[in-house]
RNA sequence: GCGAACGUAGCUCAGUCGGUAGAGCCCCGGAUUGUGAUUCCGGUUGUCGCGGGUUCAAGUCCCGUCGUUCGCCCCA
């Protein structure tokens, strides 16, 4: 048997209601923000990644599905959305036309171990908003994130984290700091950061390990060294949110893993997701526009992994819409005329199914019930004879004889709500 | 890439000290003619993940492999 490879899933129809009401409430509320959905493709060459995401990350260096096309190019599965949408911007001169608001949904790609919500090829939706420099811009944005998770049920169980990254300008003052003072407490670190140190010094500052956090009690923190300009950026932020009633937490320790972020940095995370906890997460990439050879643009944006938050939803088993009729021919003549009354009522917008695969009356009977259908449609040789259907409405178990040609008229009355395919609540 | 646990019917799982593979659910059929979801009766479910090894004998013990899960790493 050939099967999905490691870490790769089939959604199936049971949990697809739960992706479309993930879906509806993101193309509302972000609608209601500005924001239009843009698709970019799956695939990119591979060098877009290694610029925008940064050549020395993890995700570029051993986590992404890269091949070779026969034309010799080196591409790339997308291993996360902000990459695509900026070159997206780049190639369509969209700098003419600011501020730019985007979003987007659809998988990604990296090759990783798969746990708890884990996945090889996994699902985001995410917002990219170009133009504004200002903090208004960050706390909207914030405000936006929550609102969607609070909307789709959510509201508890969630921490805001925000912290700023600083710029070019005091990040690299902080960095030898930062380096300065790891060296000297280089012997309480754990062996992961020994080697980080040098390599990736802030990572040291979010590391799990007891020691680790214990001997970085006292390091210094971008936030107490952020240069004027960004100390003004975080302040002004941190009012905006207070201002909104929005909960968050200063998290002085959190980085980002990409390299492109700037300032504003921050990560929505949920109790009940074991390691894996964060739910949404982004932030400020001013450079990295121009970085891509665009015009120089600030920009912020942010992303969510749906199966994370699918996790955090999923109250089992999601039924389907039921349908308005089942229809239950008995016979090759009755087929042939349930066939066309299963499209005649389609055609006046109810849901029908109709049986087949033949059986007994009763094996049909059977499924009709279980189709949670509120009327069976029952043909036989002697209905057709006198041209009436058997109209049985389960839930009464009471049935009567109506007229072929007043079946259509009558169910359309009777059913009149229509199905929005919102199965999920 | 590192560590650990687990893979038995479509699903959830039992299977003792190594001795002829089980239950519930689901599904199918029947309970006098053409009527569901309740009840009763009957029935099908299997490469015990896969491949080696030990043994008279392996679902059970050993090794490998694939997969899943939970951590580490990393991240949404």
């Amino acid at each position: 048997m050939i099967q999905t490879v490691r870490g790769v899933h089939d959604i199936l129809p049971d949990a697809i209601p739960l992706w479309q009401f993930l879906e509806a409430r993101a193309l509302a509320i972000f609608g209601q923000y500005g924001f239009e959905e843009i698709r970019t493709p799956l695939f990119e060459k591979t060098e877009l990644f290694a610029r925008a995401v940064g050549a020395t990350t993890d995700i570029v260096e051993k986590e992404m599905y890269t091949f070779s096309d026969r034309g010799g190019d080196s591409l790339s599965l997308r291993p996360e959305g902000t990459a695509s949408v900026v070159r997206a911007f780049v190639q369509q001169s969209m700098h003419r036309q600011l501020p730019w608001k985007v979003w987007y949904r659809g998988p990604m790609f990296r090759y990783e171990r798969p746990q708890k919500g884990r996945q090889r090829q996994f699902h985001q939706i995410g917002c990219e908003l170009f133009g504004p420099e200002d903090p208004l811009a960050d706390a909207e944005l914030l405000a936006m994130v929550m609102r969607y998770l609070t909307d789709i049920g959510l509201q508890t169980s969630l921490v805001l984290e925000i912290n700023s990254l600083g710029c070019p300008d005091c990040r690299p003052p902080y960095r030898d700091l930062l380096i300065a003072f790891l060296r000297q407490t280089a012997s309480h670190l754990c062996d992961d950061c020994q080697n980080r140190m040098e390599r990736n010094p802030l990572r040291v500052l979010d590391c799990k390990q007891e020691r680790c956090r214990a001997a970085i009690a006292t390091a210094p923190v971008m936030i107490d060294h952020l240069c004027p300009g960004c100390t003004h950026h975080f302040s002004r932020l941190k009012g905006h949110l207070e201002d909104l009633e929005r909960p968050f937490r200063i998290n002085p320790h959190m980085v980002r893993g990409l390299d492109y972020y700037n300032r504003t940095a921050f990560e929505v995370t949920s109790v009940g997701l074991g390691a894996q906890n964060a739910v949404a997460a982004g932030g400020r990439y001013d450079g990295l526009v121009a970085q891509m050879g665009g015009t120089p643009t600030p920009a912020i944006g942010f992303a969510m992994g749906m199966e994370r938050l699918a996790l955090l939803l999923d109250q089992g088993k999601n039924r389907p819409a039921p349908p308005d009729v089942y229809l239950a021919p008995l016979g090759e003549q009755a087929e042939q005329a349930g066939l066309k009354l299963a499209e005649t009522l389609r055609a006046q917008g109810l849901a029908v199914t109709l049986n087949l695969g033949g059986g007994s009356l009763k094996s049909q009977m059977k499924r009709a019930g279980r189709s949670q259908a509120r009327f069976a449609l029952m043909i036989g040789e002697a209905e057709l004879e006198k041209n009436v259907v058997i109209l049985k409405e389960m839930a009464l178990g009471q049935q009567q004889e109506i007229r072929h040609s007043e079946v259509p008229g009558f169910l359309v009355n009777t059913c009149r709500t229509i199905s929005v395919g919102d199965g999920h609540r």
